[in-house]
DNA sequence: CGGCTGGTTGAGGCATCTCAAACGCAGTGG
DNA sequence: CCACTGCGTTTGAGATGCCTCAACCAGCCG
């Protein structure tokens, strides 16, 4: 939908290899881009050096809204494995919106739909304990994944355990242990050989895991 | 600049008292909002009745952007104290948008600006102590006064120390204990009676304080 | 005055961080 | 083929920052 609606406009395509950057904070802002395959992070760096990742993005995402108000962006988005990059530059989009208003809601929709996600990894990040934020991430994981259609009881994390820990505000040394500990309850099953690859046999569970670790706080 | 644009578009005008919703999660999105007067938060509340203050809204600030997607907001708007709301229907504003490509820029504007928001406040609550944490919020709330013209030596916190610490991802003692510590450091001063009104005389200091705070983290 | 709400401060507990040791795996070179 | 190295992970033990619980205070209002 989003690509049949690009098909008229100018796209450049452009693959990049696990760690390039598509851009860089301070980069001047001149295109949006849908990622089209792999998966992209983007990570935000303060003056002092303190960095976050901010963002986890697949397939049909869009990267680079940040740069629109200040024409540079003010974050990096870094491939994690290789992808593909579909980029359209923004007063050509701009355009092209005016004539097609279908495309302009296009837009808004992927715009609204970031902050709303945004939203919510704040409410995970102020109201969760970490073993549940660990739960929920992979849960909201496992439904990117549904909504693409992919399977989501086996699911491979691109991410070491340093980086998941930062995008959920802990420490690597507690996501491995949040994992060990749902593994132990089996909300989810470590696939033989690597712990990059996760079995999600259910991710009502992890749902469930998240509520039931609340219920446990308020009761003591 | 952006009530220039708006007098050309049919603008609803309300006054809200403090507590009263501008809308609410699972309302119908029809309108976007922007703060004439007041000041606002957004909150958001996971079905399991956890609550996260996820924004705080001046004049100038666009409300609703959520609710675009889903065509149903996500997130509670409340008035913290007496403030008008202009609303604009989206449709409209969208049919106005197309003949003027310059509303449509200075609400995209404003929509990566709120992303950029976001961020910043991903960054603090995960790489700040609760103290610097604080301080940080202190300074972008002087900022945000000196933006728009406002004297940003004496400001006035709107917000029971509950609710600072719930959009800070702590809790009220915490706050307080923050508070005291950044008038024992003279980085604040309470004014005299109320608890609520606070002096900044430097803004600058607030962020020499989140900086020393993390210096002298990393010496230990 | 008395109750209520919001704020401050102290004491103790707990979740998470810090520090440290050990492991598995992949790549490299002898 | 087998050290050897480096990186990511796991796990334990102790330290600590923030939370919990509780007491008290100040302002406000009926």
């Amino acid at each position: 939908m989003l690509a049949l609606l690009e098909a008229e406009l100018p796209i450049t395509r452009r693959v990049l290899r696990a760690g390039e950057c598509l851009y860089q904070a301070g980069d001047r802002f001149e295109c949006l881009h849908v990622v089209h395959a792999g998966f992209f992070k983007t990570v935000e760096t303060a003056a002092d050096g303190r960095e976050q990742v901010v963002g986890l993005h697949f397939k049909g995402a869009w990267l680079g809204f940040d740069g629109i108000a200040e024409h540079h962006h003010g974050c990096d988005a870094v491939a994690m494995d290789t992808g593909e990059i579909w980029s359209i530059r923004y007063d050509a989009l701009m355009a092209r919106c005016i004539e097609r208003p279908a495309l302009l809601a296009t837009l808004h929709d992927a715009m609204s739909r970031e902050m709303a996600r945004d939203r919510g990894a704040m409410l995970a990040l102020c109201t969760l304990p970490a073993d549940a934020r660990v739960a929920d991430f992979l849960r909201n994981w496992a439904e990117a994944l549904e909504e693409r259609g992919l399977r989501s009881d086996q699911i491979t994390l691109r991410m070491t355990r340093a980086e998941i820990g930062n995008y959920l505000g802990m420490k690597l040394e507690t996501v491995s242990r949040a994992l060990s500990r749902l593994a132990r309850d089996k909300v989810i099953g470590f696939s033989q050989g690597g712990r990059r690859d996760l079995q999600i046999p259910d991710v009502a569970a992890l749902g469930a895991f998240v509520e039931r670790s609340l219920a446990e706080a308020t009761v003591h």
